[in-house]
DNA sequence: TTGTTCGTACGAAAAATTTCCTACCTTTGA
DNA sequence: TCAAAGGTAGGAAATTTTTCGTACGAACAA
């Protein structure tokens, strides 16, 4: 039985791990600042009530013992992403990574760096 | 003012754009028996409800000439899966498509086959 | 001390999304 | 002819997600 019975989190609750994967744990009242920055607006209580129940559902655990509690993120960056990505991938693309590779460099100018980058890493790909 | 106000599908609705793009102008029936065969249990009449709604929001079109009505998709298939891209590569990776790319590349065995795909599309990109 | 600010708790409401029940009409086959 | 099967319409309910009001305690500054 694994541990993390990924449930997948909603955009609003997306938006909050982003905060705390960018800015490590956290209190309510940063995450919210930071959001009402680089989001929207959004009430300090909805923000912490979100916050809340995402502790309920284990996304994220709490330190209680100062009055500020402190919140983190309980579940990785990377592994949750990739979750979602693949999620993602599978309702748009029918699961082809490479139909979305496709969509992503015809749609938009992709940098020469960026080619560069992505020929890299296909490069490391192949010689493991 | 745009014609195409995206609004933007919901999960539901765009498993039933996917039937219409796959199989073009159908009945409910037609994209009900998909939903079922492809994807989950959903009641008859909740797949007609969505599409109708569907149809007020104008991303559906309706010939209601004969008795079994013809459903069609309103929206491009590439235009609005680049919107969704777009939106989910904002929330994600900070609009960041490389990064995209890499935990793409990085997290899933990727086979020999699509990493040719990518490596010719990305020599047709440079040679532009 | 006391009032203002900042914090949590809790419950409810609002909004968005999804599902399905019921009524009723048309078509089809026996 | 008439019952069964298959359609649409419409409303309501159920779920999920998001937002916020209110109460109340702690900290802090005057």
């Amino acid at each position: 039985m694994e541990k993390n019975m990924q449930s997948e989190p909603t955009k609003s609750e997306l938006e909050i791990l982003q905060v705390l994967w960018q800015f490590g744990p956290s209190t309510v009242r940063l995450v919210n600042d930071k959001l009402n920055e680089q989001k929207r607006a959004v009430q300090y209580t909805s923000t912490l009530k979100l916050m809340q129940i995402m502790a309920e559902k284990e996304m994220l655990t709490t330190d209680k013992s100062s009055m500020k509690h402190i919140y983190s993120a309980a579940i990785e960056e990377k592994k949750t992403k990739g979750f979602l990505l693949d999620k993602f991938v599978d309702a748009m693309y029918n699961g082809s990574s490479s139909s979305l590779m496709m969509q992503l460099l015809g749609n938009k100018k992709t940098s020469q760096h960026e080619i560069d980058e992505i020929r890299n890493l296909l490069d490391k790909l192949e010689n493991k």
